[in-house]
DNA sequence: TATTGTTATACTCTATAACTATA
DNA sequence: TATAGTTATAGAGTATAACAATA
């Protein structure tokens, strides 16, 4: 999965958790919060990232829809006419699975690859009109459906989480 | 990937990459970041992650070890005694692939298998002595890696940031 | 000579179901 | 009847190298 330590010992949650004696088995994994790994924020980001990924893939499951495609998708439905190389740049895929994603949606009539004007070994990706809706259904799902989750983060600090995240992804 | 998306319209990063006029393509796929999705908390958490973990990878790769089995040393390597279930639970992982990467460890010689006392259909995993060490030392490199990275977030955040992510790790 | 999209291929990871031994 | 670990297997995801067209 992933990792990185602070060495600071255990702090909050831990103490919680640790009861006098006889702590070994009631609470199902939750023990194991306590270990330097728990406090690992590689780890807390590859455990949040899977949290989010199965909530993503239930929701979209009855649009037909998985994450990756989505995300395509949702760029695609913007103005931005990207590029297969700067899709595969943006979402972090080999170029190789950008165009089998691509085939894909393309398959479904939902993107379409459009020659790129300015470099004729390049395309463009687009969104066709059904993709649109599409996108903006999935959207609606997706926001709905996550919403929960991130309404657990405090209204006052939940700006300044993501914009720390972004430059996070960004980096 | 993943998603989910803040209604708003486009703050600051995106007003500060469109210039005036053909701002199609000397940038990477910078100008993507302008698109809905360059918002979506999901999908930074999925590119934050992206990152994270090749970063892992190629500082753990010089010590045979990768991001996985390096979180579940570091648990064996704690004094939390945990069955493979919890590992199971807490790392996020199929009982199955749980099985394949103790296997692997076990074949050298850093982890063991230990019978549970108090269910004996159980196994507790335990880092040997050689596993103490290279969980000790992989951490060091692994601090060290992440430690730039995480830097990039202004000291004063810092905490906070790690503890709502734990919250969401959580959740 | 380098880059874009593409194909083919091999490899890792993930998910599922079935089995055993205990509970 | 349910749960812990295990095995086998199939499917999805990932990484690599090579190729044609274009820069």
């Amino acid at each position: 999965m992933s990792q990185h330590t602070t060495k600071s010992s255990v702090p909050g949650v831990a103490a919680a958790t640790q009861t006098t004696e006889d702590d070994t088995k009631q609470d199902g994994g939750d023990r194991l919060w306590v270990t330097p790994i728990g406090l690992d924020p590689a780890f807390l980001l590859a455990r949040a990232n899977a949290l989010s990924i199965s909530r993503m893939q239930s929701a979209l499951g009855s649009l037909g829809m998985k994450a990756r495609a989505y995300s395509l998708l949702g760029v695609a439905a913007s103005d931005a006419r990207p590029t297969q190389r700067e899709l595969s740049e943006f979402l972090q895929l080999d170029p190789s699975q950008i165009v089998s994603l691509i085939d894909d949606l393309e398959q479904r009539g939902l993107v379409r690859r459009e020659p790129d004007p300015r470099d004729r070994r390049a395309k463009v990706v687009v969104a066709t009109a059904a993709g649109q809706d599409l996108a903006e259904e999935s959207r609606k799902t997706v926001v709905e459906s996550d919403n929960a989750w991130f309404s657990l983060i405090p209204e006052e600090d939940r700006e300044r989480f993501f914009e720390i995240l972004r430059s996070l992804a960004t980096a």
